[in-house]
Formats: C-alpha cells, structure tokens, sequence
DNA sequence: ATAAATAAGATATTTAATATCTTATTTATC
DNA sequence: GATAAATAAGATATTAAATATCTTATTTAT
C-alpha cells in the first residue's frame, strides 16, 4: 500500500522540470543526476508522462523534456496516476466483479470511501504549488566530482 | 498502492469471527469456506491476527479461532496494520532517513498528510460496525455441493 | 492411545516492480 | 548530405514481494 518507485519518480521528474519553469527544454541527463533517478528508468518513465500528455519530448542534439501544460494545472494526483493507474485501495474498488459480495459488503464501502478521500487529497496539490517555495522542492544535492 | 491479499483475508476472517458471536469459537474449516480463503493461507494469516493478540486460537479437537476483545474495540486500522505494517503511502513517510531531502520537501508533506488522513479513516472504523448489518456484511453464500 | 484439529517452519509459485540493454529514430551542426 | 548527439521503443534481466502450498510437530477431546 505504497507509492512505487516509478511513481515516485516522475514526480520528481515533474517538479524539477516545474522549477526550471514552464516550456523550458531540460536534458535526461540534467533530470536525472539532480533529481537521483536511475537514466534508464527515466527514460521509461518520461515516454508515459509524454503519452499522457503531461509532458512535450524534443528529440536530437539539445534534446529533452519539457512541461506541456503549466504547472498550475497539473495535479499530483494526475502524475501519480499516469505512473500507477486509477488509485484504488482494493482491488474491489475498481473491480467490484472480482469479488461477489462486493454490493453488499460494509468493508467494501470504507475502502471505497478511503480511496476517494486519498484521490481527493491528491487531486487538491498543483505541480504549482509543489515547486513554488524554492527552499522545500525535492531537487538533490548536486555531487560533488571525484576528479 | 492497494491492499494485499492478506490484509483482505484478515479483516474477512475478524468480520465473521465478530459476526458469531464474542468469544466463539470457530474452525478454520468453517472461516476458510464461507469467507473464501484459501485454508492454508488462512492458517498463516491467524498466526499473525494471534501474535498479536486480537484472535485466541484453540488446539485440538474442536479446536478453532475466537476474538479475543470485544468488536467493538477493534478497528479496521489495527486488523490491517497486523498484516502490514504501519501505513506509509511513501517510503520517505515511515523512514525519513530513506531520502536526503525528505525534512524540506514539499511532496513528502502531502504524503505524511495523505498517510495519516488514511489510517484516521480506517482507524474510525471498528469491528462491530463492520458486523453490526447482516444483509451487509462480507461472507459469502455457502456453495451447493456437487454429491 | 487415538484421532482430530491447529502450529510452525520450509519451500514453491506467481506476480509485479525495478533496472538495464540493444537497436532505431530524430535533428542540430558542420 | 554526413556526422554525432540526443531520445524512442522494445526486449530482457534482475530483484523483491506476495501468494500459495507442503511437511512435520504439537495439542487436546474422546
Ligand atoms: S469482502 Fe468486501 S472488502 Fe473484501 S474484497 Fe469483497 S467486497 Fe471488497
Ligand atoms: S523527494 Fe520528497 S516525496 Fe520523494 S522520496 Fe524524497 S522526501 Fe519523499
């Protein structure tokens, strides 16, 4: 009942790339080292953010990523559901078929109801808000070289 | 970011160890049927619920499992955390020291708050309101046998 | 003493998540 | 147009967790 890593990440991805502001063109790389996400993983997790169109890839020589929407119209719960699917917290929530008392099962109805109230939670964070304090946005430490 | 299998079978077998009754006891055979849990998972699964002293669990010939405190004082939160844990909905909830930037991020603030929102919604929930409706409640119909 | 029940630990099995590799495509620049 | 720098896309490992089952031991009513 938690969050994954590919979740995790593309809201990383997503509030760096909301911190160098909107429609600016960041590379992999850059993302990558400054947000502490494995490249390779980024690169999967960047073609679904694209497909769901939160996001514009630019290909070629000074390639990368980029906000197609601004920030303040993105939600948390949109990027995590990109990476997760719809959140439900039991599988009956989304699959009432999958189990056979689910229309009359009281524990149904709590999960059903926690699950919207986290969905609700999630859906009331902007990307916006999330970057907006330059002192409390989740970008790592840049490294120190070994050279 | 759903519930385990186990956690379900867990609060399914306190539902109708409370739905017979405080302090009845039950067989395995009986729970694993009507709540349909699979008999060896179900034997596992109260080795939990036991250890942590929400079940009493009886050897021998007619033998079997009871509640141990009356369903009024048991919450969904608790039956659901013996199986899993304390909930986190993000690793950097239940261990800060999991990620470098976790005291000034604000992603990590929504999650502690989703987080604690949710255990405050199950922990709302006991055992005896869960039972209290029998056209509601999650035991499933007896199977026709096939003799 | 017997048999019926669960206990406890070990072991498969299955599934999902995570990570990585390889080849293809795009495009700025020369 | 050729080259090289970037990402795209699909395939493949790898790892970890969850689920399910098996085996042997223990308990206890009769
Ligand atoms: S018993 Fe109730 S809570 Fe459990 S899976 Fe079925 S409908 Fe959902
Ligand atoms: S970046 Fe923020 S939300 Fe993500 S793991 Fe770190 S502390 Fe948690």
């Amino acid at each position: 009942m938690r969050l994954t890593r590919a979740g995790e990440y593309a809201v990383r991805c997503m509030v760096y790339l909301a911190y160098k502001g909107h429609g600016v063109l960041v590379s992999k790389q850059e993302i990558a080292e400054r947000t502490e996400i494995p490249s390779y993983f980024l690169a999967k997790i960047v073609q679904q953010l694209s497909k769901a169109r939160l996001i514009v890839i630019t290909q070629g020589p000074k390639g990368g990523y980029s906000l197609l929407k601004p920030a303040a119209e993105v939600s948390l719960l949109q990027i995590v559901e990109v990476m997760i699917g719809e959140i439900s917290l039991n599988e009956c929530v989304d699959r009432p078929s999958s189990c056979s008392v689910s229309k009359n099962c009281s524990v149904h109805k709590v999960w059903e109801k926690a699950s919207s109230q986290l969905r609700e939670t999630l859906a009331a964070v902007s990307l916006a808000q999330l970057s907006e304090n330059e002192s409390c946005i989740p970008i790592f430490p840049v490294r120190v070289s070994n050279a």
